[in-house]
DNA sequence: GCCAGAATTTACATAAACGTTACATTCGAT
DNA sequence: ATCGAATGTAACGTTTATGTAAATTCTGGC
């Protein structure tokens, strides 16, 4: 069974966003909405949806200004708008704010959900995660939160499996806190942190993972920037 | 003999209908029935079917609103649709939302057992599963709820059977509560769960067949994640 | 309908995971 | 070498997940 893909609908006109859920759920995804844009950018800056769908005619905050404030915190979190006008230059004021589409209502539904797989293969969304990663000296089981060095077995807890996933999708570079912090947690980057707990898990996973975890050879520091995983070569 | 497996017809007209009724039968296969499509949908739901053979044209609620309200539960269940209409545009409609198959009416009975084997080749429904499940001292015979562990008889209760089959048919990996209540009781899925019951069946379950159920061999918890069966080596 | 066993809910106990605080240590620029 | 910022981590309190006895509801066979 893989990973449940998330989608959050911001749209205030109720029977259209039921109509969108409805589609979405029966498409097989897990969907959130909003019907305000201060509680759709409240959802959405906690970092955890694969796409979100955007209306621009929000009472309030409009979509360009949610589209702006989400990007701000995360540069690749994948939008489309929505929207009753249909003019280019509308069209371009959305994808110059970084919309990844741009759907003009009324849309058919097959169109909707072809553009929506569209967005998702482009950001990679929903490929098959690997279950195991391999580190030096030790194998780790994803699906079963444990792992084997050799001899004994390691249990891992899920919070724990969540950054080493996280890290392992991207242990071409180091991750910085505020981005496990957005990326795991689900926190929306306060620009002052006070939590230790990436720190925490880390030095946790060091204990479990490391031959020595003074000198950590799987998942180093890089100063300033964060911690980077080092996968063993196949 | 394998399990027997269960179709759902949902038809309104009586004669095709009953004529499906007992093709199907004497086909082996156990059939169920709905004339209309509100009381088809609630069999569907509550039901666990291998396959539902679905009239598009019902009275009330029509075999496209069956099958998506079907598909949002379940997203597995196989489901052919039959139909009257047979323009490719509408083929491809029903399709798209997510029917197995797709038979046109009037079909010949051939055809048509030729397709529901098909599909439920396609699902791996049907296929033998084992009857005896083999755990550390003790073996379970599925079709009999019962079991020995070298000296005295168990028995289990459907229910019970039905955990340790799933379990068993997924031990490498930790099954979560909600794949559980999905796949085994047929819940629809409901994101916050306050039901007990399947740690109470685990709990029974490892009362029966763990030595010592303080602590586990057989059945064991991946705290986070679900439970786990552990099969014996072969 | 009645009944016995099964299934489920309720209620509480326990254990593990989580996050914060506080202090120690290390790094790197000067 | 020195100092400040970044990082490491032990210890503690809180929250959440799991275990299970007991009470209640459900269900299928008669």
């Amino acid at each position: 069974m893989g990973r449940q893909i998330h989608i959050l609908v911001i749209e205030d006109e109720a029977a259209i966003r039921e109509g969108l859920i409805d589609v979405l759920v029966f498409h097989g995804y897990e969907v959130d909405s909003s019907a305000t844009g201060p509680e759709g950018l409240e959802k959405a800056l906690t970092g955890k949806f694969d796409l979100i769908l955007l209306d621009i005619m929000l009472p309030g905050l409009d979509g360009y200004e949610i589209c702006d404030r989400i990007r701000a915190e995360d540069r690749d979190q994948p939008i489309i708008m929505l929207t009753a006008r249909t003019s280019d230059e509308e069209i371009i004021q959305g994808l110059k704010l970084g919309a990844d589409d741009y759907v003009p209502k009324p849309f058919s539904i097959q169109q909707l959900v072809l553009r929506i797989e569209a967005v998702l293969r482009r950001s990679q969304v929903g490929q098959e995660q690997a279950r195991t990663i391999n580190l030096h000296n030790i194998e780790i089981d994803t699906a079963n939160l444990s792992g084997s060095n050799g001899g004994e077995e390691i249990t891992f807890t899920r919070r724990e499996i969540e950054v080493l996933s996280y890290l392992a999708q991207n242990s071409d570079r180091p991750v910085s806190r505020d981005e496990l912090l957005l990326k795991v947690w689900g926190y929306a980057r306060t620009l002052d942190i006070e939590t230790r707990t990436v720190d925490i898990h880390i030095a946790k996973l060091r204990r479990k993972i490391e031959a020595d975890p003074k000198e950590p050879q799987n998942l180093i520091t890089v100063r300033g920037a964060g911690y980077r995983l080092i996968k063993a070569a196949d």
